[in-house]
DNA sequence: GATGAATGAGGGTTCATTCAT
DNA sequence: TATGAATGAACCCTCATTCAT
């Protein structure tokens, strides 16, 4: 494995060049929901993307990075949109609030079902300086002062921990929602459910 | 894709045999464990387990197989934990007996941290008719008569999609406490808080 | 076995592929010619053909793909040669022809003497949709009537036995000849004789 | 490929080893008759025999000199049978006593018909020293003076070619009868034709 | 910049043969 | 002698990556 980097070799700002890595970008990301990680190789990527293989390495050094920048974009989309709510549901309660990100996210993760998922286990074998993998902490940066809002001082490692699980926890439920079959009913109510348990169980006061 | 049968080719009765697919598994279980899906090969496995590759086709039609045998044992192994802990708490309050499953289920995810993660992985590829697979429902029917304990009459479609929620549930938060550090303790609660919060939210008395 | 199609993959227009493609069907001949079955592995027609794996597989499917592509290539020379010699003498009396014939496939099958016979064991285990088995039917057509021209009305099914074995009958005299020391003299005459002698036991008469 | 000699490793007297060697065989022939060479590997034979591999490498050095025996035997067969022929049918104009042998040729093949053919393929890999191959010799003895009944003086070499060619011939045409759809009407006077056919061809006076 | 032919290491699987029991 | 577990060389095929055009 070569140790390059795994970020864009160039971010051009021509037209054509932007339409050459959009059209990648977008293939990658519709072989990964249609084959999952199976068919999820960089001659099928190029082709689908109407564009040879040796354009694709023009903008990406490798299948890494390729995966990078997707997971990147899945994050960033999540991070804009969670901002988003986080301001206009700013000064609610904590259970209204966290009620909002739910529903934010359960219309995030409807719009391409598999793709999270199967980009979480590709990710794996990525290394952590990943641009992607640094979307998550500031994830978690947003939702550590709603769910610390009313807490006396709960220290930095168990907001983290607590974060994290929340959005794994609701990541689970909304996947399995979204896979089986016309489950979506209640869904939001299950999530927060489980979130507001959840914060219980881990003396959390909401 | 062969259609080539996930059992294994043979269940050997000699001693020697036994032990050297106990060999197999076992150094198939390593790799899945330190290298993750990407280092999963026969003569990797093979070579781990002191034996030659022609001796795990001996044994196992192909990767697949081998990957059916682990979920198998690891299926398997919760099930049959599960019962007993069913068995032992017949009659208990809902809420009791959950605690039960969830203290179970920590234990026995403990034992084999990333296992049973990447086996998920692994196994979306494998058919549903695989032995392994066919251990889930079997689980959820252990769970399914726990959860409707007070129930009236809940349809059975939403009652598997509940309990495999539930399951799921447990097996994030779980997971991601026995991976990140050392951050197990509470875990109980943070689980049973969250299944308890789940079910509420779910409209399932307890 | 896997189903793959055993037609070519790409038909490149451009040189470099082309060349490519001659090379690999030319080592594949070759070896087939020099080794028989045995060394015909897509390794060392790759070698022998200069060129990588990969490449061998970029042009044919599998090793199926290419066995077919020579036989195809094999059939159609000898198709075309005869619809030929058919057309120059039409008109003849059926011997005359059926000497032309023979002249023709002697002169064929003396350019590369084992490979029909190779490949004909080769193609046994090939599915019959293969274009190349499909150019024995065309062979035989062309035959049938030159070999039915004295007949009141032989059926379709003991036509095409006829037909068939008269093929046979000239390939194994003809292998025979080009393999053995020096003794391709007569072989004309051998040749025609045995057929004219089939003819005549199957009741056909020329 | 080890040197090692193909004959038989031992000849066993003794009724078990006997009756062994008989199954190895008979398994022997069934799976290239069934599956042709594709399936005709050590472990199928012994596991169809129901013998243990061993006991196979016990009796046979190696598969080549299974081979070799599945041919000896066949030759050997149809070498004895031909013997009988000829001395029944001494005296006899020749046509007569091809006709004699084509009759008991066709009777020969039609016990085990693909038997012969995969045979001979199988056959094309083995040295020449092989007992086998010793045998088609002493068919084309046999045959020779037949032949040459009536020939002044035709050299050895000619001779050779014209009893093989002969013999190639008639397995030609008797194999192709035997595998298509009922065909073997008049197979008799069909390949009777071919041989005198042939034999004028060649400026064989019969 | 774009193309796509070419590369070859890597991974799955088979099967002839050996050898400890 | 018989057994069958074990071996590993050899083969088929894929796919990330490079580079001449």
């Amino acid at each position: 494995m070569t140790s390059a980097s795994l970020e864009a070799r160039k971010t051009p700002r021509q037209g054509r060049s932007q339409a050459t890595v959009e059209a990648i970008v977008e293939a990658a990301a519709r072989i990964l929901e249609t084959t999952g990680p199976a068919g999820f190789n960089t001659n099928a990527i190029a082709r689908l993307a109407g564009v040879s293989v040796g354009s694709l390495y023009q903008y990406f050094p490798g299948k890494q990075a390729l995966i990078a920048e997707l997971s990147r974009r899945n994050a960033e989309a999540a991070l804009s949109g969670l901002v988003d709510v986080a301001a206009h549901t700013a000064g609610q309660p904590t259970l209204a609030r966290l009620r909002a990100f739910v529903r934010f996210a359960i219309a995030q993760q409807a719009e391409r079902p598999r793709l999270s998922r199967v980009l979480d286990q590709l990710e794996e074998g990525l290394p952590l300086t990943s641009d992607a993998r640094a979307t998550a902490p500031a994830i978690l940066a947003l939702l550590k002062p709603v769910l610390a809002a009313g807490e006396a001082e709960p220290d930095a490692l168990t907001l983290d921990l607590i974060a994290g699980d929340c959005l794994a926890l609701a990541r689970t439920l909304i996947d399995r929602a979204l896979d089986g079959p016309a489950s979506c009913a209640g869904l939001e109510d299950r999530v927060v459910g489980a979130l507001a348990g959840y914060l219980d169980g881990a003396g959390v006061a909401i």
